[in-house]
DNA sequence: CTCCCAGGCTAACAGTCATTAGCCCGCAGG
DNA sequence: CCTGCGGGCTAATGACTGTTAGCCTGGGAG
């Protein structure tokens, strides 16, 4: 049986990204994210690589399901104004459910070795060319009211962005009234209202 | 002659600056802002207390003009949209022209030592109250349409805070084009548009 | 019952830092 | 000329950290 692999593994994940943001990468030690788990600090070893491998894989794995979320929600329709809600709608509620990646991801990169720092800055530009994209598509359509396309479509990914710092899923904001209210936000800003 | 006084010690805090903003407080070493200056790490010490006293420098230092600009913006007229812009047009440009400082005084907080710590965040969250109440005034007013004054004066704050990541005063994008385009995006976000 | 090994532990290593101690040089004031 | 000292330097200290080495145990396979 090869199913359900390693809880233990998984356990060892979820202490790390809790750890990097609540102290940040440098200033979390093995010996703290052993302590999260019930183990010390060397005992890690047995499950991973390495403190570094630990923050690749969160990142690699954040970028990459964030791009998914993008791709999937524009995807499903050719309407400017409701591509941009979509994606918005799917920005947002990444950076809700997923704040603890999304942190780390924004926060961490200066702490990620050089093979792996590129390859995410690389899907990161992506990511950001995709929404440019959305925003110069609508305002080409006269759809949106924007000046600058680029400072528009910053603004709105900056939105997402502050969500992850200050979001709690046990606060007195549900993910939906959040989402519901930055999609407006960001159509509002585009002159979409 | 008491005047024009410690060149050194002001180069190494702008030093300091720039290695913290690019590296971060904790991946940055002594000897690194030594080099910076010209000289070798402890020589620092003639100069500067210690390293967490650089970084307590710079926050507090630029919490405190964070605030004394918002009081100066919204002092000056009592209509509430007009407030609200000015308020905007004080933080987008505080974070344009004070790009590093906002970026580690975002980021290091945690790497602020505990009595500092504490203050910094009461005059954050004064400055945070600020804007709130700028916003639920012109909401009371009927000035503004929005649902939840605290997620539209979240969305504002951060709105500045990206612009410190990415900002560049050489740049395409002037520091004036940016202000403006940002206290528009701001009145349109709370429906003042 | 025996054997193996996954998975934990302690000890040790090698490196990095902030900070302190103590030295020394050049120059300004007498 | 000498003397004090501002301000630099090297060496040393003490703390911490990621990682490796090597040991030990308990439980499942045969």
């Amino acid at each position: 049986m090869t199913v359900a692999a390693s809880t233990r593994t998984d356990d060892i994940r979820a202490a790390a990204l809790e750890l990097f943001t609540r102290n940040g990468y440098t200033a979390t030690t093995m010996a703290d994210i052993g302590a999260a788990v019930g183990m010390r600090g060397p005992s890690l070893y047995k499950h991973v690589a390495s403190k570094q491998d630990l923050l690749v894989q969160i990142m690699t794995g954040t970028m990459d399901a964030l791009l998914a979320a993008h791709r999937a929600a524009v995807a499903t329709t050719s309407d400017p104004v409701e591509r941009l809600r979509r994606a918005v709608d799917a920005h947002v509620r990444y950076h809700a459910r997923h704040r603890l990646e999304a942190f780390v991801g924004a926060r961490e990169l200066r702490s990620l070795a050089e093979p792996h720092r590129e390859a995410v800055l690389r899907r990161r530009d992506e990511y950001e060319r995709g929404f440019r994209g959305l925003v110069h598509d609508g305002a080409e359509a006269g759809r949106f009211r924007v000046q600058s396309v680029r400072l528009a479509s910053y603004a709105i990914l900056d939105l997402g962005m502050g969500i992850a710092a200050w979001y709690r899923a046990d606060g007195e904001l549900s993910e939906n009234e959040v989402a519901w209210q930055y999609t407006e936000f960001a159509l509002r800003l585009v002159g979409a209202g």
